[in-house]
Formats: structure tokens, C-alpha cells, sequence
DNA sequence: GTCCTAAGTTATACTTAGTACATATTAATA
DNA sequence: TATTAATATGTACTAAGTATAACTTAGGAC
């Protein structure tokens, strides 16, 4: 939490606009808001929203940086003796164990999707934004083993974990919303990060990232 | 080759939008030429260059439509005796084998490539197509193998398989890039192709995909 | 050949995201 | 208190894409 009064302005300036937008998407979908109905709705100027969102989509995806940031910290911080590829199996079980809002299942988390599923502007940034992680993860991994950051196995590895973390989340969503039981999705999704990680290790088997 | 004057004239008139945009995207980038300088260049409207191509992007991804065609005719037309997975790593080895243009590597699609990663809008264009074809392929594979379109297994394949291909091609492109030598690139995304259909295989063992 | 209609082309007018640049406001500090 | 630097905001612009209507012309009916 910044201490000096500037700071905590700015925050509170960017979170009310974040606030305001998210309320506005949800309730009447991405496309059928306009920045100057933000702009409004959050009591600032058209051009304070574009200070603090560059595009109108990262005011949905607000958190994908966090995203981002713990993905690198858990395998830039992992346990040496346990590999990169298993770092990420293990991480798949710890966010459904402590709830991580990134695999929960829920009404809410039905209405995050349901919005990106009907903007193309909203699944262009999400799909973006899973090829930048796919290029982080392939760069964390290499550093992982000491090998360049443009290893073909590191980015054959990442391709093949981000696409498996993909399909999970979106097989997932779907279980839940066909029947609302929020164990089951947990459960699909997990599974098939299961069966994505076998055949990573097969991929990659013999390079030091398994 | 239609017959009646009014196709031919319309077609005439596609291709003359297209050729004319494709030589200014790639001579100027994608996002330093306007749709009225396309419209100029073509000798035509504004508002004919929107009738034939309804975003800008569509002009210069020209060809993704015959590449889907393609996957689906090699997946419902394939030999019986040959899994879905096996059909379409055999496929690599014929476009290959072939010199298709979807996986040529030569100064000409060095420009493509290179005009693509530099404009946010092709390559959220080309994301797109990505996942159209991801889905496509996990709906093909599934009827291939009587199953429902939305059988996960086939989705998490179609997946892997997709990302395998999108790493296989990224990685010949930067060899291409770096040495200038075709048939090395060739080498390294057929390697990749394999390596990347070795875990395909890992993963949905059992399930009649491989 | 003439007339009709439907496809295709094009102009006008509009909406909206995003950018450039200038100005105003206000918190921090000397 | 005066200065300055960060932040907010207004004005003016560019360009993609949409809606609508009008115009042009190929193809078919007679």
C-alpha cells in the first residue's frame, strides 16, 4: 500500500474506473459500453480513463499481470530437486486447493466468461494474453535448466502446457455451467491437466524440464 | 472457375483489393496503410474494399479458409487403418514433401512473417485462426472417431496438436531467419512436429485419437 | 431487343476507439 | 510561500467499421 497521498489518488482514480467498467461490461457486454459511458460512470475526464487503461480491454483484464507474476516467481523460486514440468502439476493442485480465483467456478466466474465468450475484442486480449504466458513459461523454463531462452524443447514444453491448461479451463467452465457443481469442474480440470502433463513428459522427456 | 460474367468480374475485383493491399502491407506495414489507399490503389470504393472484406485483416489472411478446408478433407477422408493423430503427422511430412505454401520458408514468406509480427492486428488475426483451427480439428477428430464434438479428449489432442504446429512452424521461421538455409528449417519443424505428436500420443492414449 | 430484378458498387453520414498536444490542477518540496 | 512535477482533463484529430440509400449493370423473361 503506498503511503503518500498521490499514490493512494491515483489508486483510488484507477480503481473506480476499473470499478465502474467492470459493473458496465457485465451488466450490458463489452461492446455495447462506451469509454465515454465509463468516463461518466466513474465521474473522471474520457482522457483519464486512456491515462490509466491505454485500451478499453485491460479494464476487464485487470489482473492479468498478477497472473503473470506469480507463474514466474513459483518457477524461478521452485524447489531445485522438483523439475519445471511437475512444478506446474503441483501449482495446477494448489490453486484449486486455496481457491485461486484463476480456477474457480462459480456464478461470478460464469459471468467473466460468458461476457469474453461474446466480445471477439475481449477474446482476442485473453488469447494474447495466453501466448504471452506461453513465452514467459518457455523463457522461465530454459533459465530453470541453464539453456537459452529460445530452446526449442522450452517452447515446445510451454506450447504444450499452456494448451493443456487452456483446454482444462475451458472443459471446466463448461462442466459447470451444463451442471452447476463446482467440485465436478475442479475435477475435470484438474484431470486433464493430469493428462496434458503426460504428454509433456513425453514430449520432453531426456531434456531437463521433465 | 465460375462462368457468368458477374462472378468473374466479382472475383476480378477481390483479387485486385487483395493484391493491391498485400503489396502496400507488406511494403509499408500493416498499420501505415489506410483502407482508402487500399480503395485508391484498387481503383474502387471505400465502401467496395468493406462489401468484399469485412475487416481489414481479412485482406491479408487471404488463404486461411482453403487451409481449413484442407484439414477437414485430410480428417474425413483419411484411411481407416490410420488414427486421426497419426493422419495429420503424416500430413506435415506431405506439405513438406510437397513445398505448400503453409509451410514454405523463403525470403517471400520471411516478408509475411515479419509483416505479421509487427502489427497487433494480424497477429491477433492470426491467434483467431489458430483457435478456429484448433476447434475444427477437435470436432473432426471426434466424428472421426463417432464420438461427441465436445469429447475432451479430443479437444485436449486438437489442442496439443495445434500448439505442436503453431511451436514447430515459429521455431523453422527463426531458423530461416537466423541461417538463410530452407532445408534446415524444413528439418526443425518436421523434428518438432514429431517430438510434439510423441506426447499427442502420451496423452490421449487409449482413446482412439492416436 | 426491351424490360425487370437483383447483384454489386459507391457516396454520405455516422459512431467509436485511440492518439497528439496543450492546459489546468494539485501534491510534494525547497 | 513559491516552485515543480505528477496527474487530470479538454480539444482536435485519425481511421476502422456500420447503416442506409442511391446508382449501375448483368442476366433472364417476354
Amino acid at each position: 500500500m503506498p503511503t503518500d497521498l498521490r499514490s493512494r489518488k491515483r489508486l483510488a482514480t484507477r480503481q473506480g474506473i476499473s470499478n465502474a467498467a467492470t459493473r458496465l461490461f457485465l451488466a450490458r457486454g463489452f461492446d455495447h459500453v462506451t469509454v465515454d459511458e465509463i468516463a461518466a460512470a466513474a465521474d473522471v475526464g474520457r482522457m483519464t480513463v486512456f491515462n490509466h487503461f491505454p485500451r478499453k480491454e485491460d479494464m476487464f483484464f485487470d489482473r492479468d499481470e498478477a497472473g503473470r507474476e506469480l507463474l514466474r516467481e513459483v518457477l524461478q523460486q521452485r524447489d531445485p530437486a522438483i523439475s519445471p514440468v511437475e512444478t506446474l502439476r503441483l501449482l495446477a493442485h494448489q490453486l484449486i486447493a486455496e481457491q485461486s480465483p484463476y480456477v474457480r467456478f462459480s456464478a461470478d466466474s460464469q459471468g467473466f466468461i460468458a461476457t469474453i465468450a461474446a466480445s471477439e475484442t475481449l477474446k482476442a486480449r485473453a488469447r494474447a494474453i495466453r501466448d504471452e504466458i506461453a513465452q514467459l513459461v518457455a523463457e522461465a523454463m530454459a533459465e530453470c535448466v541453464g539453456k537459452p531462452t529460445d530452446d526449442p524443447d522450452a517452447h515446445l514444453a510451454a506450447g504444450l502446457l499452456v494448451a493443456t491448461w487452456t483446454v482444462a479451463l475451458v472443459q471446466a467452465h463448461a462442466v459447470f455451467k451444463e451442471s452447476g457443481d463446482a467440485k465436478a469442474a475442479e475435477a475435470r480440470f484438474l484431470a486433464l491437466v493430469e493428462q496434458g502433463t503426460v504428454g509433456v513428459r513425453a514430449a520432453v522427456v531426456g531434456t531437463g524440464y521433465v
